[in-house]
DNA sequence: CAATATCTAGAACAGGAATTCTAGAAAACT
DNA sequence: AGTTTTCTAGAATTCCTGTTCTAGATATTG
């Protein structure tokens, strides 16, 4: 029953994620209605303030990117392996989506769950729960050593997602095409980094 | 000539850094005040705006972590082993100084260049070029094979300077000390990252 | 000491952004 | 058809920020 949306959900996230990608993250939401060519009123129908718009666009990427990830992570090969095609996975992810890529650099986990709407903040401080599930059951396959060693799940974060992404980010931020070679940067570097871990002790 | 200046511009400059670690990046320049107790008359006396305060700021920074590079980066050993020094450097550069590395986060210099105040284009699109000669001194001294390769420079930069700052950011945005295990993780994937350079075709 | 230059002080101004509000259009239901 | 619900539309409002402006304080110069 009632009217039929005119601009769902998802469309006025795109229009986030374009005026996003040209204005930087400071994109005003009129640039945003600009985008879709919505009105204000429309957006503010839906979504409770820019934040939460905002908020939206990123756990929409997020969750994409872990979808791609859980594709990659849930092989049957060796831990290790796995973890490196990971890495490798999420570069060429940034590659083909860069956008998506761009909308999960506007906020960093820990600053975000200082000012969120409270009724994001259950979701939101969960998004990673799954993710790090697979990544632990994948770290203690890989480094049965550290099994009950705090820094373990922190270190194989770093190595694998941290060291890609840290490598991807310029070229997401400045919106340049992700070079090829840097396929097999990450892998050799993510494979040395997971290296130190096997000289730790447990 | 003149009354003395009750506030100097680093002391300014400071108070930016201060308000852009508590409010991030987007700290207004009444939170620079209230910093530092200047009205915002002082600032506009010294500063022709709050982007040229920021940008001020942003290139005090990227000199001072030049000038730490500059100090490794002119030891007499292997070229490799320079280049790996540098890069476990910025670790620790950004760890001792956490403010500092927060500051030289505010900008990418892509972004930078599209809106930057005239009289400060030229200081702030040269800034990196000391540090660039530097790099490809060492770079060509590496990798002979690659002297004419256009790939050499970016590729240098991303395993020495990009893959650091990638792994350390997270802690700096987020203001949580850089842990000590992580020099060791960038110290191997860095010289596994330069190691792909000898694979290349000159 | 007068004159001048430099800086501090903070009120006043202008513009823009987020948000709210009221009216109206379009579909679904009875 | 009439009623209700859901959404669109965009003008109006409020708040806040960057910036300007004028007055006054403090040091230097001759």
């Amino acid at each position: 029953m009632g009217r039929h949306q005119l601009y769902t959900s998802d469309q006025i996230l795109d229009a986030a994620m374009d005026a996003v990608a040209i204005h930087g993250r400071a994109a005003t939401l009129a640039q945003v209605c600009a985008q879709i060519g919505a009105p204000s009123g429309s957006i503010y129908h839906r979504f409770g303030s820019r934040d939460e718009v905002m908020m939206r666009l990123w756990m929409r990427s997020i969750h994409r990117f872990h979808g791609r990830l859980f594709e990659v992570g849930s092989g049957q090969a060796d831990a290790g392996d796995v973890l490196v095609t990971m890495a490798v996975a999420t570069a060429q992810y940034c590659r083909h989506l860069p956008r998506e890529a761009l909308s999960m650099t506007l906020f960093s986990h820990e600053r975000l769950m200082a000012s969120v709407p409270d009724h994001l903040r259950d979701e939101a401080g969960g998004i990673n729960d799954e993710f790090f599930a697979l990544l632990l059951r994948l770290a203690t396959e890989r480094f049965p050593h550290l099994k009950d060693d705090e820094r373990l799940l922190p270190f194989v974060f770093t190595a694998v997602v941290g060291l890609c992404y840290g490598l991807v980010r310029p070229y997401i931020i400045d919106q340049i095409p992700v070079p090829e070679w840097l396929d097999s940067v990450i892998h050799d570097s993510c494979r040395a980094a997971l290296a130190v871990g096997d000289t730790w002790q447990g």
